[in-house]
DNA sequence: TTGATAGGCAAGTGGTTACTTGCCTATAGT
DNA sequence: ACTATAGGCAAGTAACCACTTGCCTATCAA
């Protein structure tokens, strides 16, 4: 479980797609790929966002629904907001007012 | 920077070195060897502990000073902290009263 | 039905990485 | 001085991972 989801965030580009699904949710497969392209000058094919795409469902950081013949992506949080956890626990975290 | 952070943490033997440095702080290569041997059943070399050990000091996350002929680790959680929160931000997240 | 669009499956490849083995340096105890 | 302990350096290996290439399926529009 926690591995799956350290593994997600290793790479890059993983969390790049995390940053674009944070900031436009329910985004297809290709409109991932435009903006990769475009806005972030990266050079990568459909195939490798679209094995990104799988790591970081299996991690659980990614949900997908499929309608018709697109396949809208959404960001999970949850899953991140306590994994540092188990080494932060001791220093409760300053409140911000 | 967060590149080199989310590298060091996608190994699960260095989760578990982190783990021990939390529990116990200030640890040479010799005892967190041991520990990851008895407690944990990590049939790995000392070499391969200490790599580990450079690669999560380069990240940040664990400091070192040297003693003689000892060499002291210490975690430092604060590159943890923050580490995830371009993700969850726009839920800020439920004090714990 | 035909063609275009959105996506999936699978094999192959190059680069990275975790780990080992062997040897070397430095500090401390006798 | 000699030996044991704590650690470092470097080369080699095997497994893993990101990415590509090629082909296939499904949905929609004309």
């Amino acid at each position: 479980m926690a591995d799956e989801i350290f593994k997600a965030l290793a790479d890059p580009t993983r969390r790049t797609i995390l940053d674009e699904l944070a900031e436009s949710s329910g985004q297809t497969l290709f409109e991932i790929c435009t903006r990769l392209s475009m806005k972030h000058r990266l050079g990568i094919s459909r195939q490798a966002v679209s094995q990104h795409l799988a790591v970081l469902e299996a991690a659980g950081l990614v949900e997908s629904r499929r309608e018709g013949r697109y396949k809208f992506h959404t960001l999970n949080p949850d899953p991140l907001k306590r994994i540092t956890e188990r080494w932060t626990r001791p220093d409760q975290p300053e409140s911000t007012p």
